[in-house]
DNA sequence: CTGAAAGCGCTAACAA
DNA sequence: TTGTTAGCGCTTTCAG
């Protein structure tokens, strides 16, 4: 069933029943009544494609994952980030298409989106120090929002994040009530941004207590189980040992969990380790409370908020995201770019 | 630069120019060399919005999880899987469609996109026992191809899978050799293909040792960190408590090790655990042999082969998977549909 | 308030 | 080997 057909059963032009379909104000109470009757009697689905060409947007957004970082689906920040910006587009009618791209191959990838027209606007995934994509979007005019933000880029841009600085300090001083002195830290690769604040954090935390920070307590490297493996042996194997580690990420925590095991420590008394986006490391005595990093509901609310801001900017009614940020506490949205209150 | 504009300036018609960058036979070499320069010189992008109304195919490929099973994403599996099906997309000019929906909303979702034809086919995550969307798809005549496999569905489809049951069976027979004797299975809910397979796997292992499986020692959970801390937990506490863990996923596992920690056991001497889908369980000694599962790269493979197939199947140039199976031993792929070799 | 007509940018018969 | 002519199914002026 198409609109000409449905038009015909009706009795109408295609463009009445196209109009009372899509709200247009001019149109007769009580034959928007009968159109929508029938367009649900009949099953009625405007084609896609056909709405695509007509009005020449997409109704697409694309969340671009480099494929250097492909590991970041794995984090589950990146899935419930997904699932809630998903809510967003199925309830304004827009697709989300996930390109996994080659790292080298990246610009023509944006490029080609833009030309050929395959979305309206696209969300970054983890975005590097000094990202060149986002100046690049800038120039190619393509609408974006960033999951995260981009130390050392001065083009205005829409971002939303987690404190990732606040969360390592927290978890930081909070091993340093619990008695430790000599602390580890195993990051990610610190040309990634959120790498880059966890580490601001954790040394903030150590310069409160004066301490200066010891290069061989620091290890930044691919999110990997191994590498989290290696790392962790490696540190406890010096002569002069943390206590404590700090994992950027589940899959280094449980490589530093399997390599405190593997050399025949026991967890908790020759060494303690919190791991980042560790869904127990929110429990206090059997409570559920935040107290390192966002929860699973302020990440989804985040990726609700960025595909918010994606569908304003796209559809030119841009809103400010100011009051979804206070009611997600850890989640620190904002914009230089183009948003009115 | 559209094409009736490269027409102009190459003093063709739109139709010769198509048909030249979309490799017909008949055109004259000389006029394709012509078009393809002049196409490379205005670099020439074909609307891929026009293409999709002409040809009334969507150029995409929809990948569709249910949000019961979101946390399937956090599954490095799947991480592999996505890259590798979206080398193939990219590399045959197919989109890739992200959609997470709701349980209930299921059913429509399947009738939406075959009756908005948003997708040309679909890829089925997260198959469960007597899984309701194989039938619905078949009815509603969608091309489509599961990952994994949906016990108890009669009607023939396509799928791609790794050997859950013969992982677990092999994990299970490991520790037996280990010298455990009680060894409990912390697994994913017991609706999910994946995680039935993986109990059968397990209690084959136990029979061929001639031991009944304890009911106690099987745990069928969400597949959450918390779960598997709690499953964990509970085992461990029991009068007659497991010396090794077999967990179903990496999350689950990191509970798992966490609930050791906290009960204030040693890991590898009080209990063992091993984690399917752990990297690290790949290495023995060091090496890095697949001894339980499935290694990153013949996941990505299973990608690529299930969008491989799945393109076939949409193009209606078929081809028969089996050659690509030879090479990927842990993968099972096959179909009991429309595969002719 | 409703309709006629043109057009979005391509493809695919059918002619030449 | 190339061109002419219709569409694909919708939206959107412009008239009425």
């Amino acid at each position: 069933m198409n609109l000409k057909e449905l038009a015909r059963k009706l009795d109408l032009s295609p463009t009445t029943v196209s109009r009372a379909l899509n709200g247009y104000p001019e149109v007769n109470a009580a034959t928007r009544e009968r159109v929508a009757e029938a367009a649900r009697r009949y099953n009625y689905q405007p084609n896609t494609r056909a709405i695509r060409l007509a009005t020449g947007r997409a109704m697409a957004i694309g969340h671009v994952i480099p494929l250097a970082t492909r590991h970041e689906i794995v984090n589950p920040v990146f899935a419930d980030f997904i699932a809630g910006a998903g809510e967003i587009y199925s309830r304004n009618g827009y697709d989300m298409l996930l390109s996994v791209v080659p790292d080298d191959t990246e610009e023509r990838a944006y490029r080609e989106l833009k030309s050929r027209g395959t979305v309206d606007g696209v969300i970054v995934h983890g975005p590097r120090l000094n990202d060149e994509r986002i100046p690049l979007l800038v120039e190619l005019g393509i609408p974006f929002v960033v999951h995260g933000r981009a130390t050392g880029t001065e083009s205005p841009y829409a971002w939303v994040d987690v404190n990732n600085r606040r969360a390592f300090q927290r978890a930081t001083e909070f091993l340093f009530d619990l008695g430790h002195r000599r602390i580890g830290l195993i990051n990610g690769l610190e040309f990634m941004d959120f790498a880059i604040r966890r580490r601001r954090g954790y040394e903030d935390a150590l310069a409160a207590r004066g301490i200066a920070p010891d290069p061989e307590m620091m290890v930044s490297e691919e999110m990997t189980e191994g590498a989290g493996y290696r790392a962790a042996r490696r540190m406890l194997a010096l002569p002069h040992p943390p206590t404590a580690l700090i994992a950027s990420s589940m899959i280094m925590g449980l490589g530093a969990r399997r390599a405190v095991e593997d050399l025949g420590m026991k967890m908790g008394r020759d060494v303690s380790i919190i791991i980042h986006d560790d869904e127990l490391s929110y429990m206090r005595n059997g409570e559920d409370v935040p107290i390192f990093t966002a929860t699973r509901s302020s990440v989804r609310e985040a990726g609700r908020l960025a595909a918010d801001m994606l569908l304003g900017m796209v559809q030119g009614k841009l809103t400010s995201p100011a009051e979804h940020l206070m009611e997600a506490e850890l989640i620190i949205g904002g914009s230089t770019g183009p948003y009115r209150s």
